[in-house]
DNA sequence: TCAAAAGTGTTGATATTACACCCATGC
DNA sequence: GCATGGGTGTAATATCAACACTTTTGA
């Protein structure tokens, strides 16, 4: 490996660059996808990576992440959380790179991606059959899915996944997707209506070629209220 | 803020520094505190703050944590797991710094600390009792207590801050100054025993002046094995 | 009229809470 | 003999899991 020398005059010693990287997690129906590029530029040169690059020097982490989200994929204003930061040695073949891993929740329906400008590709890829992934991303990855089917069970935060409005079945089907599991549909709307955190409003879905559903969407606001109270989300 | 340049030839950008901080806990009967050191160097010398340093190009995360840990307060092998990174551009007065917290647990009995080499104190402080500490450490110290809060009842995290043997009284001392609440002696008990994964001693307490109590130690190898097949530790 | 998904309650099993007294030991 | 913490069980309540049929709609 190569050690690439960069002295600070605060610092005796050289010391690593810093990327961040960002998984991106999106719901199609039943099945869970993430956001990969095809890489431009070696290493890994046309290979599938997470979108992410180098952190500049006067923006913090997060400020990093949304923008190589926006500038890679054409992703905004969504949900996004740090993840973990990786630091092994020789997790870049080029020299020493620590990356801080972010991910993000996205529902589908309302972000198109774009191939953006500085990434040949992107495109959203099926966790259940990924190609191999650039450096350690694959690490990354596995993580960011063990984060979200552990958070999601005591954060309402599969809602960032879903349209604002939507059904109860398609709520179930979003926990029994991230969680691998099959629910009770009484038991599953019993425990989540009895919560009080959605708002059931007066429309129906259309275009659907069976009984219409009902909508409903997330009460953000009284949870946070609630949350402030002791109150936990629970699945 | 003073930007320091630093180009390195793969990055068109100067890139911050990185810095490892850990967050070390230790219980003292019903006491929770925390490891300061009293820094000997600008900035905020003479302040308190967490012990930590910069990242060597040529070792993990976690190994810097760990050198840091040693070299500052004179303690090896512990519980130590990566807690958040922590990137405001003005979190370091001079320049850009990014720092990866640790948390660490360790059993005080066990761990006499030293005032080390390069650090002109350490101490054990409690945490309801902190002085000011230098840069953001006092946001460090509060997500490292609430990490620790929320992890203590879902992973038998709790163990490490106990001798290998303990009473179960003194376990439920243990949660009870975590969680900041207090537990009913019988349902502890059963609750705790039902799980399976302590292991009765056939040792009493000694050199206390009341009734011995039994002691127990945590079964570490069983509780791998039950994880794997399903099983989730909680209080 | 058929297919497809929406919507709805009850019951038995399990887990949780609340609660008080006797025991062993050292001083 | 008294102060200190160690150790134990039961009953009421709340929560969870299992389970099947009727309704609505569009094709």
């Amino acid at each position: 490996m190569l050690i690439t020398n960069c002295y600070m005059p605060y610092n005796d010693y050289p010391h690593p660059a810093l990327t961040v990287d960002c998984v991106v997690f999106g719901l199609d129906e039943g099945d869970l996808k993430v956001m990969l590029i095809q890489r431009k530029l070696s290493p890994f040169k046309g290979e599938w990576a997470l979108p992410g690059g180098f952190v500049r020097i006067s923006e913090s982490l997060e400020e990093a992440a949304r923008r190589e989200l926006q500038e890679e994929t054409g992703i905004e204003q969504v949900f996004l959380e740090q993840l973990y930061t990786f630091g092994a040695v020789d997790r870049d073949p080029r020299y020493r790179v620590v990356t801080v891993a972010y991910y993000a929740l996205v529902n589908l329906a309302d972000h198109q991606i774009r191939a953006a400008t500085d990434a040949s590709k992107a495109a959203w890829c099926s966790v259940s059959n990924l190609p191999p992934l650039a450096f350690d991303h694959e690490q990354i990855l596995a993580m960011a899915l063990a984060r979200l089917k552990g958070k999601v069970r005591y954060e309402p935060i599969g809602f960032e996944l879903l349209p604002q409005k939507f059904t109860l079945s398609q709520l179930q089907k979003l926990y029994e997707t991230i969680l691998g599991t099959v629910l009770d549909k009484r038991n599953f709307r019993k425990k989540i209506l009895k919560m009080d955190l959605l708002i059931e409003l007066p429309e129906m879905q259309t275009d659907v070629s069976h009984r219409a559903a009902r909508l409903y969407q997330f009460d953000a606001a009284k949870y946070q209220k609630l949350k402030t109270q002791g109150f936990n989300f629970e699945l």
